[in-house]
Order: structure tokens, then C-alpha cells, then sequence
DNA sequence: GAGTATTCGTTCAGCGGCCAAACATACTCC
DNA sequence: GGAGTATGTTTGGCCGCTGAACGAATACTC
């Protein structure tokens, strides 16, 4: 919980007033999201006085960021609470996903739900980039019309691509299973695009996967995690104490390439034994039976778990050696970040009941700590929607983390 | 930058001016710190006006944290302004290291001078943990005795330990190569004492050689990057964003039982393979026909060395390959965490020369960035005493950052 | 049914923080 | 010696939080 601004620019800040303002205005939405609160309520949450909750919710009011749900039945003696709420139409994030499978974007309200979505399936690697970005763009148009239709003011547009994205640039610096190298994206959909846009932003599909995670609320009390993408490629989005950290120039989180057999098989990086080569989704395929190279992604994924549910030996064997390289990896993940919960996201989500048991006595070996604190290893619950859901709330953190900054709708 | 504490307690915490107090007040002291500055030029580097940082400083005169040093010799035209240095009398923290290899204590100024220090070399595994906490406790009774001597107040005591420390009850866990395990170090010690003690912290001598470096300040402009502690053990400390990373539960940073090779010779943890075994001194040393049981630390490394700078072969192979061995550990550090710069401490520090290259060939053939971004692999500066100048430095740290809070001396 | 206790939300004076601007100070340059 | 410039201090104003008092709405008790 910090009152200072968090982003690019590094520089120690002045604190003021205003800042204390916005701290609390953050908790005071922060209280609310977790349900209908009364004010009083909010108040014994966040320790803040009634008269402060009061002032902050009065101005969260006239910003259309909170509503009043009138009076609540009374539980008890003395006059009940008005209970608050998050606006339904407080205000909106738009998400789009532009991966090796085709597109997707979302419309995301304050309080979280999807009230909009379109997924157009198809390899995206045959098309030309400035196919794609129409494509995507045009998906954006739909989103914000349909979002204006409902009575929402978008507040953002986030974007998520796979590949590794220079953040002060807002470029997509590189996206091998794409083929693409150095595109603007946003500046070029936003070309493409026949509307206004409100502010965008662009990143990795496994940082904001894991916000999506995080953002889901159904990992307990932990904010740290780490979310292991798995696909042709695996990558990780990490979250410790509640904030994604990309690194230092947004190119943490490259588990696929972390050394797990010395000997192994040459990777396309160029050194051997990277985790991607024993426990990605083509290794996994081939050494199953099936053709990897003809059918990617969302085509070749039914017949594996078709055999894995026949118990075909083959499948089950690749599975589970891909469980125990992939604990080895986490093992490092835990040994390294220490996080208590690790969440399988992409393909490995429907593997989750082959792959556990080996990953799981994997980690339990390598993983000092594990007899004191135990780690948790679950399935993604966003499953492939992670990171599109997560890049349109993301467009909302800005407005949910400082409320009365960039607030006011129309 | 926060104004928030931060610590165990996780919980939301409302802020008020006095937070805003507080956090400019640590942010005029960390101007102060890199060196004399004039209340201008304060206000400069931090934003705030001269007003707020005049009425600032007079505070921290009034602590006794920060001096006038008297008007500086003019530098152009205008008034000449005073400059502010931290008080070198204005506190001290004590710090202890206990690890395999010997004891040792050092008192610390405000301004980060040594001003105390005493090592008792020897292997600490064959006396029994009573008796090495005994001593420990001796030696921080002598460092207590001269701190008041020079007329310093000790605002806090450190204690490094080789081992996993449990933060919420300051206890340490378990330190395989000492042989102990939940052990309340502080607790013994402090009884152990015959003076009272000030506030006194326990932490893993990795993390703590960490944040001594972080504090050394001469790694740039870096506020990421990672200390590998090069022992019997290996361990590594993470700072990212300035802030040191314990992970969730004070376990993080295990890069010791990293897997880098998975049939390789078992490791007292349990599993195969583990960094430790194929790059720690004990290896190191069995490798080049030295006897690493009887000669321990301080005793072997100097003949080590000596064969080395004669280019005895399996000295030189052995530090070679054990580079190698890093190399790959370094990898999943860079490719897991985007740092740029990572430090090599403890005994890496002297073996630097002939661990560098083999080190630096298996990071760049495994990282899949540092095409993009060249990472910087550089020795400790600190070399071994980065864990006790870190403790001491770190029991001084809750001054620094918070100067109006505890301050008061006398 | 009326009075009392309890809880909710609001109002108001007070305190402490920062800021902007004016002022006093000290030095250089002409 | 006066003009110009930069430092450090003082003053008035604004803003946010706190604590206590107050009106409002409900339950409990006699």
C-alpha cells in the first residue's frame, strides 16, 4: 500500500495532502469492492474515522464510482447503514488479445463482470501484421459501441500480445511464435480505428494473465504468486505483494528458457535443455503421438485430453514427465521468489489432473522451504480468458487505484 | 517510495500528514546522505520547497541525525548556502555475523563508516550452538562498550546467519551447514548478554550482504539486481526497485538448490543436482586436491588461491567449471528476475578473475534478452564483510527511513 | 406506548502539513 | 557602492484528518 505513484518514472516523489487523498480514496474503493459495505463499515476496514469515509465517499459518489443501495434490512439495534456498492456503470476497461490463435477483446465493468465479448478464432501467423492490427482494431470499435450502448464510459484500452514489450515505448519489441519484431501496435490500431480512443497501453499476455489471476480474487489472501503460462512457449507472470513485476526492462518471467537438462535438446534460443524443449506444449504433443507442427493451439489440445481420458499410455506418459521438468521449474520459481501459490494458466490448466502429482513431488524435493511452508499449486480459474480480462482491468487499476485523479465520468 | 510502513503487518493502513511527515523527512535524509548538500539544493533533488525541507532539517538538527557543516565557498554569484551532512555521531548499528567459517561484529555510523570491527576466524561446526551464541553475544557487548566509548547510540543490532530465517518469529529455521535448526538466535543471545540491548533483527546473511552492497553505492545507477554469496552454500540476495525481496514467507532466494544438473551428486536437501553441489567452496576445493574438511574457509581459500595464481591446472579447471555451474544459475536469476546487474560475493568475490568468463559465456548462451540488454556481472565491493556491514547498516535502516519516528537521541 | 440504549451518518472546531510569496541575508559582478 | 542573484526564513492560506458533539433511525425494556 503506497501513496506514491508507482510506473516509469523512478524519480523520488514529494508527498502532500492530495497524495493522502488519493491513498485513502483507494482504500475506501478497496473496501467497497469486497461487497456492499456501509460507511461505517468501511471505516472499521480501512481505520479511517467515519467523518473522513463519509467526505471520501461523498466525492466517490458525485464521480459515479460508488452508488448507494439504500437502506439495508437492519441486523441488530441501532440504525442501520446505507449500503455501498461499486457503479455497474461507474465506468469500463476494454481488453484485447491479439495471440498466435486468433483474437479476442472484452469489456470489463467497475465491479469486474464481462459485459461484452468476441473471440475470433484462426491462426494469426499466416496473416499479415497489418491484417491482424485492423482486425483487432476493428474488435475495439465493436467494444467501445457496445460499451457506449450500455451506458459505459471506457476509461482505458489495454492490449496483450505474446512477446516481449518495451514498456516506456509501448512497442512490441519481439514476438517469435508471431513472427513480428518492433511493431507500434497501439499507434497502429489506433490508426486503423474509426473512433476515439481513450488512453491504451500495451503488454505482455503473461503479466497481465496473471492479473487477471490476481484481479480474480479466488487465491485467497496471497499477493504473491506466479503464474506459469503454459503454450508452444512457457512463460511466467509474476506477482509479489500485489504488484506485477516485469523487471527491469519487462523481460522477466522467461521461465521457457530456464535450464532444466544440460544435455537435453537444443532450443531455438540456442543453448540446450530449456524447459520449453521437455515441457512445452510441441514436446509434449510429440512425444504423445500427435502431430505438433499441423495442429497448434486450440486444434491439436482436444485429442491429447481425448487420449489422456482414454488413459492412452502414451499421453499419460508425456504428460506427467512434462509435470515433473515443469516442477523442477517451478521448484526454482518457489526457491527463487518464495511465492506460496503457483497457478498453471494455458494449456496446462486442462492438463491440471496429469500434471499435478508429478510437478507437485517434484517441487516437494527440490523445494527447501516446502516442509515449513507449504506451496499451493492450482489451476488458473481465468483459464484462457486471463489475459484478456486481465488487460481490460488493468485499464481500470489507474481509475480503481486513484480514484478522484483521473475520475469524473462525462 | 512509500509512506506506507511496510513489514509483517500487511494490513491497509490509512495515512495522515504525519505519513506525509514522515516520508518527506526520509526523503530529505536520503538527499542528504549522498553527500553535503546546501537546503536548496535539497529541495532540488527532492521537490519539495525550501520552506518544507528548512523546517525538515530543523527537526533532524534537533534529532541529531543531520550537522551544518558551515557555509560552503561560494560557487558563483548568490548567497552561499550551508551544508547538511549526516551526523556522524548521530547513531550507530551494530552488526553479527555468524557463519561457518567465524564470527564477527562491526559497529556502523549514520554515515556508514566502520567505526568498530572484530572477527574471530575458525570453524563454528564442531562447538556447540550455546557456546557460539555465546561468543557471538560477547562480541556484541564489545561493540556496545566502544559505541558508547566513541559516543555513538546504537539504535539497533543485526544478526546474519547462514540459514532460513523465519521473519514473524525471528528464529532461524534451519542452517544445514552449521547443523542447527529452530533456533531463537536472538533470544539466546540476548540473554546471553550482560548489557541491555536496543531493537535487534535476525536475517539471512544473503539478504543482508544484499542490502550492504545496495548501500555501498557504487553499482551505478542499479536499484535491481542480485548478490550471489558464494560459500559452502550458495545463496542469493534479490533487490529489486531498491527493495530487498525475502519472498512471502523470508525464503526466497534459495539459488543454492537451483537444479543445474539432475543426475548429479545428491545434496544434503534431498535432491539431485543442486547449484550448491557443483559450484560451492566444498566442491570447489575437493576439485582442485584440496581437503575441504579439515580446511575450512578462511584456511583453504588462501592455498586456493595461491595454486590459482600459479595456474596450478586443477585449481584453475576446477574454478572454471564451478564458474560454468554458476553461470547457469545466473541465467534463471536474469532470465526469472530481468535484473541487469548481478554481484558475486563471498568467495566469488577473490575467485572473480577465472570465474568470470565461463560464467558470463553460459549466461549470454542462456539468456534470451541479453541481446537487447547487456547484464552486468561484477564482484562484491564489500567482499566478505557485505553481510556484517549490511546487518549493521540494516538495524540503522528504520532511522533512515523514518528519522522523526525513532530518533531522539539520548 | 414511551423511554432508553445503540449504531449510523454528519457537522464543526482544531491541528498539522505543504505551498506560494514576500522578506532578510550574503555574496558576485560591474 | 549599487545591481543582480541565490539562500534561508517568515507568514498567510489551503487542505485533510481527527475527535467530539449532534440529529437520525432502529431495537430493547418496562
Amino acid at each position: 500500500m503506497s501513496i506514491a505513484p508507482t510506473g516509469p518514472s523512478r524519480r523520488p516523489r514529494p508527498t502532500d495532502q492530495a497524495d493522502v487523498r488519493r491513498h485513502n480514496a483507494g482504500l475506501v474503493l478497496a473496501a467497497v469492492t469486497h461487497g456492499p459495505v456501509s460507511r461505517a463499515e468501511v471505516a472499521g476496514l480501512t481505520g479511517l474515522t467515519r467523518a473522513t469515509v463519509g467526505s471520501i465517499v461523498d466525492e466517490l459518489l458525485v464521480a459515479g464510482l460508488v452508488t448507494e443501495q439504500g437502506t439495508r434490512a437492519p441486523r441488530g439495534v441501532g440504525r442501520p447503514g446505507t449500503d455501498l456498492a461499486l457503479d455497474p456503470s461507474g465506468g469500463a476497461g476494454v481488453g484485447v488479445e491479439i495471440n498466435v490463435d486468433g483474437l479476442s477483446c472484452v469489456v470489463v465493468d467497475l465491479t469486474g463482470e464481462v459485459r461484452h465479448r468476441v473471440t475470433r478464432p484462426g491462426d494469426q501467423r499466416g496473416r499479415a501484421t497489418g491484417t491482424v492490427l485492423r482486425s483487432a482494431a476493428r474488435l475495439v470499435d465493436d467494444a467501445l459501441r457496445a460499451a457506449e450502448a450500455a451506458g459505459l464510459t471506457v476509461r482505458g484500452i489495454g492490449v496483450a500480445v505474446p512477446g516481449l514489450v518495451d514498456l516506456d515505448a509501448q512497442v512490441l519489441r519481439i514476438a517469435p511464435n508471431l513472427g513480428w519484431s518492433d511493431v507500434p501496435v497501439l499507434e497502429r490500431m489506433r490508426s486503423a480505428s474509426r473512433l476515439t480512443w481513450p488512453g491504451a497501453s500495451l503488454d505482455n499476455e503473461a503479466n497481465l494473465a496473471a492479473l487477471g489471476e490476481l484481479w480474480s480474487g479466488d487465491h485467497g489472501d496471497t499477493d504473491s504468486f506466479v503464474l506459469v503460462n503454459g503454450d508452444v512457449g512457457v512463460g511466467a507472470g509474476v506477482v509479489l505483494e500485489g504488484r506485477l513485476h516485469r523487471g527491469t526492462r519487462g523481460f522477466g518471467g522467461e521461465l521457457g528458457h530456464l535450464t532444466v537438462a544440460p544435455d537435453g535438446p537444443e532450443c531455438r534460443c540456442g543453448a540446450r535443455g530449456c524447459l520449453e524443449q521437455v515441457a512445452g506444449l510441441d514436446w509434449i504433443l510429440r512425444r504423445a503421438g500427435l502431430r505438433p507442427s499441423s495442429a497448434h493451439g486450440s486444434d491439436a489440445t482436444p485429442a491429447l485430453l481425448a487420449a489422456l481420458a482414454e488413459s492412452e499410455p502414451r499421453a499419460v506418459g508425456a504428460v506427467e514427465d512434462a509435470g515433473a521438468s515443469l516442477g523442477v521449474g517451478i521448484a526454482a520459481l518457489v526457491n527463487l521468489f518464495d511465492v506460496d501459490t503457483v497457478v498453471l494458466g494455458g494449456v496446462y490448466a486442462p492438463l491440471f489432473p496429469w500434471l499435478e502429482a508429478p510437478a507437485r513431488a517434484a517441487v516437494e524435493r527440490r523445494v527447501l522451504s516446502a516442509r515449513w511452508a507449504p506451496i499451493s499449486i492450482t489451476p488458473s480459474r481465468l483459464g484462457r480468458d486471463a489475459a484478456v480480462v486481465g488487460a481490460a482491468r488493468s485499464a481500470l487499476r489507474d481509475v480503481l487505484a486513484d480514484p478522484l485523479g483521473a475520475a469524473g465520468p462525462v
